[in-house]
DNA sequence: AATAGTGTATTATGTAGATAGAACACTGTT
DNA sequence: AACAGTGTTCTATCTACATAATACACTATT
């Protein structure tokens, strides 16, 4: 089931934040096996050309660790993927902020904003 | 004062969405003219060529009105406008939904979130 | 040793986006 | 008529991104 990209933002980093949403999900554990560039490539539907390049970003980052002839595998570090998880979710609030501060909305659309978030994103 | 671009996305696409907050907050009046496209280019520091393409699709959408040797104002229709900052808060609101929701985060996290979220939009 | 499965590198091709510079078309004013 | 200020078009160049196809380097298993 190949991924529906964001076509106006490079795929490779659309991959990097697949990967570390899958982590913090628990769909690939800490210090756990990461498919094969290969595997993945298919998957998502990309070009293994494609997904190295967001595996070696990975890497760079510390996120995961790959060794040639073996694989891919997440960090061993709980605390990293916790702080990946705290990261995610700081960035996605302020990006909400900055985008809602421009649009010169009343405190009661404010709230009801709010409030909508409250119940869907537990559904 | 150029503005500070998000690299990973096209320019032309921020400057739309810039020209529309800038008319939701009031920068820009309804039916009002905008600053000229090698005006507004300098002004965000970018290729009058970007900042037309920018324009052109501006008025596909039927945001702004264009017309050649006299230059560009924004629709006459302030329903248009309200309905455009509407729709740009329920978009934030639902890519943010979209992004916490894959976060795994507990109820407490997400409560927690959202109240950093009320405190700093109005400051 | 051979093989299959890893990651990695190379070369080529195509597309979108952005810039630069020049020219053209139209409007309003002088 | 001339000019300055509009939007618009065109050509050329550059870069990033993505794909395709192939090859190379390394590891584990048979």
């Amino acid at each position: 089931m190949p991924l529906d990209f964001d076509p106006t933002r490079p795929i490779y980093l659309q991959i990097i934040e697949a990967v570390k949403k899958r982590t913090v999900q628990g769909v690939y554990q800490a210090g756990g096996p990461l498919p094969s560039v290969r595997e993945m490539a298919k998957e998502m539907g990309v070009n293994p050309n494609t997904m190295s390049r967001a595996y070696m970003e990975l890497e760079r980052e510390g996120f995961i660790t790959t060794r040639r002839g073996e694989g891919s595998s997440i960090t061993e570090s709980a605390k990293r993927i916790d702080s990946e998880r705290r990261a995610l979710a700081e960035a996605a609030r302020d990006r909400f902020v900055a985008e809602i501060r421009d649009l010169a909305l009343s405190r009661e659309q404010i709230d009801d904003l709010l409030r909508e978030i409250s119940e869907e994103v537990t559904l």
